[in-house]
DNA sequence: TATGAAACACAAAACGTTTTTCTGGTTCAT
DNA sequence: ATGAACCAGAAAAACGTTTTGTGTTTCATA
């Protein structure tokens, strides 16, 4: 109660100088004599002045935001990464507005003007697709997007992923050496990138090895999608691996076919993810997978925006993080190989 | 590159009216006559004009933004949390804008001076504990300021929590009534009021029973402390019951206990949780838990925040929500009583 | 028809900064 | 000694809104 709002003139008038010279010595690159400097910190100091950073924004037309588009926050990916996104961002001095879309893409666009009329200084959007006309609105008022952990199909927008058409192609390898021959999918959400190259990758690597993928089941990146999907597959001619397109489904399915269906993984059937979140090295689970590198992904996404927003303009690119397989328990182990349990 | 920012003026131009008849027209409560209404409605769109959020809060006091102060998201409760919490103020008009706080409570300060410089409205302090002098300071300067999932000792702010110490005590008379009589428990991090609240409750439940708590571990609410804490309650004279601080560890817990100690759950050793995270319903794990009802938290904090800035002042209160046990597989159960494992 | 109230549009002030322009003083070389 | 060149500070413009007078028009009522 006792301090209202503490505007740089009344700083300026404590210290006797203009209002302009305490914009000065509160922004890094102007300048001003030692003596006004001190003089202006000192008065600032006592009247717990911090600058407005919305009335900065305002004429600068940096308001130091950055809009986060996020659809949902259940697979452990998605907080993980939003932890180390949000800190990195914040070490440079921006901070993350959150806007929650709706994974139908319908109010999307309601969404994006949402956030632009916050004057964003970019866009993150994260487990999102979005329509190539809106993209292009955004960019058009000078609000760089990056797509994060999805690709777009143009060429002309900015996208981290991890290299999921190489992850899905080791899987393949991986299932194939260790002497699988009925090998199934269940897919994610079929408009999400991930999903598409993630199976791509997968069965172009089974057909290497002339091997045709066995059955197909959809999850829709949902539990409870994966577990239905795990029911029919074993309904009859059950496989003997099965590559789920995310650990998220993955667990819901080891747990159906080991509690519902009472098999064995991995001497009945193997199971393999995708993205390596923490869960996935308990020991219940015990899950091989690929693991999306979140702090590549991260540093990258924070590197381009930035460069973005500060003008140093690259040319749009689908940067591809590679991913390693971590072989854990949860497949038949390849005679020549260890697994490499110790892992993390 | 085609359209630079529109403002209000230009629409003003274009419908032939004055700037402020287009503030009018975009602001709910002004009045503007039908014709001047559909006059700007038609330029405005025509032009694709929208509202500078920023320029409206400098001058209104209002940026619809709110702080969400955070410090870790690996424990599952709060992404969900966070998630459902966002969706909630959206719909209202407000965003969240992320910042993340160490643990340590060191550059807290640093953090809050922050939020305050974007001028947010109100501030959710989420898994975090904060001095009162900076609470004070918040408040001095009309910033409510609400705690989620902590409450703080003194009765002059807002905190939602779950019923922790009701809870604790739940579980007590469960463990008791299934016949256990070497309790033990893992405590949480030592200075949340969470870990305080729950292992009091806890505690005084036993003594009722004229029990004494056989033995006490410290997990400090992470993965590898719990682990840790397990190994070394089991080193000699093993409990029979365990009451873990939440579900997170919980879980690293039971990994422990049956894949490391090669113990059985329940029959070696009940275990309960806290928090209810959707992990807990899982196979693998069925936990008995205590479920914090996030919906109602949720709704109760953005109800209290909203109030508070929209000034119908109700007094500082610890908002406590009722929190049910949830009787699952990971505990012995009572002879009259059936476990209800249906409950998802 | 005259009059008062109500409705509405406009111009101007305000919000708290940064940025640009202007002014006066100092330094320095010529 | 004089002008140029610089520098720091003051003043003022700008950012895009909302809000606050103020004046005009409309309309109903007397």
């Amino acid at each position: 109660m006792s301090s209202e709002k503490i505007t740089s003139i009344e700083v300026a008038h404590r210290a006797g100088v203009s209002q302009s010279a305490v914009s000065r010595v509160f922004t890094p690159g102007a300048s001003a004599s030692k003596q006004t400097v001190e003089k202006v910190r000192k008065a600032a100091s006592e009247l717990g002045y911090r600058p407005n950073v919305l009335a900065r924004a305002m004429v600068s037309g940096k308001s130091r935001i950055i809009g986060l588009l996020v659809a949902y926050l259940d697979n452990q990916f998605y907080p993980d990464a939003l932890e180390k996104l949000s800190s990195a961002l914040q070490e440079r001095g921006y901070h993350l507005l959150v806007f929650m879309a709706g994974k139908d893409a319908g109010n999307i666009d309601n969404v994006v003007d949402e956030m632009l009329d916050y004057q964003v200084e970019g866009i993150i959007a994260a487990s999102v697709s979005m329509s190539s006309k809106l993209a292009e609105r955004c960019q058009s008022v000078g609000v760089p997007i990056v797509f994060f952990n999805r690709s777009q199909n143009d060429e002309t927008r900015f996208a981290v992923t991890s290299d999921n058409y190489a992850g899905g192609r080791k899987v393949a390898d991986y299932l194939v050496a260790a002497g699988h021959t009925k090998i199934a999918y269940i897919a994610g959400w079929q408009f999400a990138s991930t999903q598409y190259d993630r199976e791509a990758g997968f069965v172009d690597g089974l057909n290497k090895h002339q091997i045709n993928l066995h059955a197909r089941g959809v999850g829709n990146f949902t539990s409870e999608g994966a577990a239905e999907a795990a029911r029919l597959l074993f309904d009859k001619d059950p496989p003997d691996a099965l590559f789920v397109a995310n650990d998220h489904m993955a667990f819901s399915v080891m747990d159906t076919l080991r509690y519902e269906l009472g098999l064995s993984i991995p001497d009945d059937v193997s199971v393999v993810g995708y993205d390596d979140v923490p869960i996935a090295s308990w020991p219940s689970f015990n899950l091989t997978t690929v693991r999306q590198r979140a702090n590549q992904m991260v540093s990258k996404t924070v590197d381009i925006i930035i460069a973005q927003i500060e003008g140093d303009a690259a040319k749009p690119q689908n940067v591809k993080i590679e991913a390693p397989l971590i072989v854990r328990g949860s497949t038949r182990a390849i005679a020549s190989c260890q697994p490499n349990s110790s892992v993390k």
